[in-house]
DNA sequence: TATTGTTATACTCTATAACTATA
DNA sequence: TATAGTTATAGAGTATAACAATA
């Protein structure tokens, strides 16, 4: 027998759902000065880890390779990566990161800090990373891409 | 100066917002066979709560009011709730749950605690506590109405 | 004149299907 | 024939504007 909810507040998931959702429109809110979202942050972190052509790219990030064809013009439209003919399969496009790109991504990370620091104001350091890990924890269980 | 980040799955606010969206999906999931989602659920508690309109559930759920009239138009074609005209102020519809809501309610309530029971099995259940606790707080600093 | 619920409409986001060029 | 990228199109979800009934 689980333990009996009197309210939906008292539920683990409900409460993440909300804060996952605040979370996201505070980063799309500082990251809004650069000219992009949360989700082109974390591509752009993606592409400057590892050379991927863009199918790979939305695989990882768990869009649609459609979805992917837009971002990608935002990028370049950015001038934050470009499209690189792949020699070995010339079907493909290796997203590269421009300097600007990789300025962008030290910007964007530096922008997500700050705000996070302002957010989790509320916890001590020792909290916020405890709430870091236990997410993390249940999020590697939950078989979804954390890259 | 705040920590400095090598990646953003070292970001609590990236793997909150990734964990809130798999959170969501899955108890929308579990929801599917009562015929409606999360959000339903969520409001169904609302109105159970208290005698309220369509607007004053709309605006404590963070919905537009166009976008409550389809919700509640899906509550009483399920037959869980009915508009009752406001004898006070008859431009009003009280939302009231029928017997039927008040059973899918608990129906739903139950079948996210054992849909959360298996999604944080990696957690004790003290650290899913923990977990909601922290959650909580830096929630209700945020300014969000968590009701 | 303002407010509640409603409808019609437009806009955003994303996925599906079909095309092209390469393999 | 299969795959990478692309485009056109359609669908879901949501918000804006306008309307009828009531205050």
């Amino acid at each position: 027998m689980h333990t009996q909810q009197t309210s939906l507040d008292d539920s683990v998931g409900f409460v993440l759902a909300e804060l996952g959702k605040v979370a996201l429109a505070r980063g799309d809110q500082v990251l809004a000065s650069l000219g992009f979202t949360a989700r082109h942050l974390r591509i752009l972190e993606m592409a400057s880890a590892e050379q991927q052509s863009q199918q790979q790219l939305s695989a990882r990030a768990g869009v649609d390779r459609t979805t992917m064809v837009a971002l990608v013009d935002d990028f370049e439209r950015l001038g934050l990566a470009e499209r690189r003919k792949d020699a070995a399969d010339r079907r493909r496009y290796v997203v590269g990161l421009t300097a600007k790109g990789r300025e962008a991504l030290d910007a964007g990370r530096a922008a997500i800090a700050a705000a996070e620091d302002e957010m989790f104001g509320p916890l001590t350091l020792e909290e916020r990373e405890q709430l870091r890990d236990l997410a993390h924890r249940v999020l590697r269980q939950s078989g979804t891409i954390v890259c």
